[in-house]
DNA sequence: CTAATGTCTCTAGCTACTGTAGCTTCAAGA
DNA sequence: TCTTGAAGCTACAGTAGCTAGAGACATTAG
């Protein structure tokens, strides 16, 4: 059994991320201690390992929720996994579409910044005006944060 | 003068954003009627216009905050402005790259979901193990969200 | 004048954590 | 056995950047 420290630096998850996960019913609640220290077998590495590798992935806590109770029922087809995974391939695809017309918008806009003043500098003056934004990156509510 | 709606549509942010800009100390406090309501001047459209546009691009309110106080003082050299915006380029460029990444790993995962059982599913097989991963995209920490 | 719309303040909630305070428990060395 | 320092406990507050709702007041069109 390991101390939630150990299992902790064996998935690579902090501790109170671990707290949090159980909070949220995530993880199981842990067995304690007679110190009611929270204790853990390899089963709940195995599957914190898959949360963390699921989140690096920019999966949803909720779509790794899903995984999850998928995988305690092996015997069903993986249609609803498979959904899940390509539903979060669109959104990157979207955010990277988004990020890549940002990147081309940023670099005109530095490239152009010659160094004088402020009331020349073309980061401000393009940042007041979008008729002089090239490219249409605008609403960026519904955004791409994770 | 403009009430907060009219402001709202003319610069594309919704009405309770445009206080909480004003909470935050984004937008100085707006004058108000005789009725207790805000009432917005063409330089305060301007100036939240400034701010759409900017968070459109990414950039953080605390980042648009000094670019504003920067924009106050238009005689001074717009190296600072220059730095942000690059520094914003930088962020942009860094997310694209992970993303680009994680985008190989989830389209490796979907194509090899066959459709069968979860039992024998990729996508959650690979989830659970970090070493059936080609690429090496761990560490979301100090994310790639807006 | 009335009804519909707009606006007000205030509070709470969202995601996915992170940090703090003030305590208890555990493991190893003297 | 005692002590010390690390590790663990709970509970709460805070982060970014908003969004949503309640219940009251203001403004405007017909």
């Amino acid at each position: 059994m390991l101390t939630i420290g150990k299992l902790g630096r064996a998935a690579g998850v902090k501790i109170p991320t671990i707290r949090y996960y159980e909070q949220i019913g995530l993880l199981p609640e842990a067995e304690r201690s007679a110190g009611n220290q929270r204790l853990y077998s390899r089963k709940a590495l195995d599957r914190l390992t898959f949360i963390r590798h699921a989140r690096g992935l920019g999966f949803t806590l909720e779509a790794i929720r899903d995984l999850l109770s998928l995988s305690d029922t092996p015997d069903q087809p993986c249609a609803a996994a498979d959904a899940i995974a390509k539903a979060q391939l669109a959104e990157i695809e979207k955010r990277l579409t988004r990020l890549a017309s940002l990147k081309v918008e940023l670099k005109r806009m530095v490239a152009q910044c010659a160094g004088g003043r402020i009331a020349d500098c073309r980061v401000i003056e393009v940042l007041g005006d979008h008729s002089l934004c090239a490219t249409d990156h605008d609403h960026p509510q519904g955004g791409d944060s994770q």
